[in-house]
DNA sequence: GGAATTTATTGCGAAATGGTACAAAAAACA
DNA sequence: TGTTTTTTGTACCATTTCGCAATAAATTCC
């Protein structure tokens, strides 16, 4: 007795005029520049440009610069865990795990239609962190969560005998999360990934033990 | 028969009104802000209230805003090199020379009258790279030296019989940077010193191969 | 004492910035 | 058709930002 309200299962019709925008889209936008140019040196002109909304448009889609900028920062955090959390929880051996987290995160850090822009954790949010708690508590979140899976997968590989007793999964956990660091900024200032891949190969030969002793 | 030119072996009197501010002390005032804010978000308001010194003396000093940040990035580098360059070269143990490589490191990032700043090159020049390719070549410069000096270091070592034949100085170099890239991060973060000790502990142990293994 | 030199001060201009009010447009509904 | 609702578009505002011209101040030199 609903026939009224539009498709069968679907929202009532949207009264009034329709959206010329994604919201989806117009975060992704804004998030990519952000995470190249941060904060301040992202004008609102550039955010207008980049996501094709007039100014009013996106204060009533997003909130104010602040807002957008921490909605466009938690938007990369869930789409960094979506791309990683696969992978860390994938049955591969240690070093295969090791060696596809770390390709995940270059392409990651490589990418960008006009160059490569490093991580937004490391590289934006956390310059931008000294200017604001509520940034900084999501830098410090991010950090945490990353050490913490680290060192489950290194427990998980000492479980199953891919390393000694001895191995300690917490400091090769904090061994892991710096190399994501080193590599993230390394692409930031253009470094070939020719480098960075070999970068990452030797540290994962120390975290396996196979190399570099 | 020079006697008119002032103090002897000095140079001569300077004419003109007398400066109401040293180079050096305002340089130092200026980074300390460029470090915080990174170029777009430090104005010139902000420079010119922690140097003392108006707008055109600014100019007149240092040249534009781009030219006084590279100017103070400089002196940052100039300074961390003083900082560490002794210790790399020092004559401890492997062990106790890294030791106080990280701490040297620790004391600099955790320094500020308002607050940790971590690094300039990690967390405010490399952001601010994208936007600017000589900072960019400065960036690398800075990143590129330090793996050097760890190589270096590494190597001593080696030749000392400190570490084993099959150890590689460069990947070793690769981790000592990455640690200090890590805790860089960490501390712009506000995370506690205690927790980057244990970081740095833990790295120690990995990089002499008496622990995490 | 006056001229030359160097620096400080004041005021300003042009442009950029973040945010908002209001009118018009485009839809659903009665 | 008129009303209600939602969104777009335009114009504007107040403030900030960077850079500079002109003048005054403070020194040295002749």
């Amino acid at each position: 007795m609903v026939q009224k309200t539009g498709k069968p299962g679907s929202e009532p019709k949207r009264r009034g005029r329709p959206r010329a925008y994604e919201p989806d889209v117009a975060l992704g936008k804004a998030l990519d520049l952000f995470r190249k140019g941060g904060f301040a040196a992202t004008s609102l002109d550039d955010l207008s440009a980049a996501t094709g909304m007039n100014r009013p448009s996106l204060y009533g889609a997003f909130g104010d610069k602040r807002e957008l900028y921490i909605k466009s920062y938690q938007r990369y955090r869930d789409d960094a865990r979506a791309a990683l959390s696969e992978v860390f929880r994938s049955e591969l051996s240690l070093r295969k795990r090791l060696e596809r987290i770390y390709a995940v995160a270059l392409d990651m850090y490589l990418s960008g239609e006009d160059g490569p822009k490093g991580c937004f954790t490391v590289l934006t949010a956390a310059s931008d962190a000294v200017h604001d708690p509520a940034i900084r508590a999501m830098v410090i979140d991010a950090l945490s969560e990353l050490d913490k899976a680290f060192a489950r997968c290194f427990r998980l590989a000492k479980d199953k005998g891919e390393l000694p007793e001895a191995a300690d999964p917490v400091a090769l956990g904090q061994l892991g999360s710096a190399t994501i660091h080193t590599i993230a900024l390394r692409a930031r200032a253009h470094v070939p990934r020719k480098e960075l891949e070999a970068i990452v190969r030797n540290a994962v030969g120390v975290m396996c033990g196979t190399a570099a002793k």
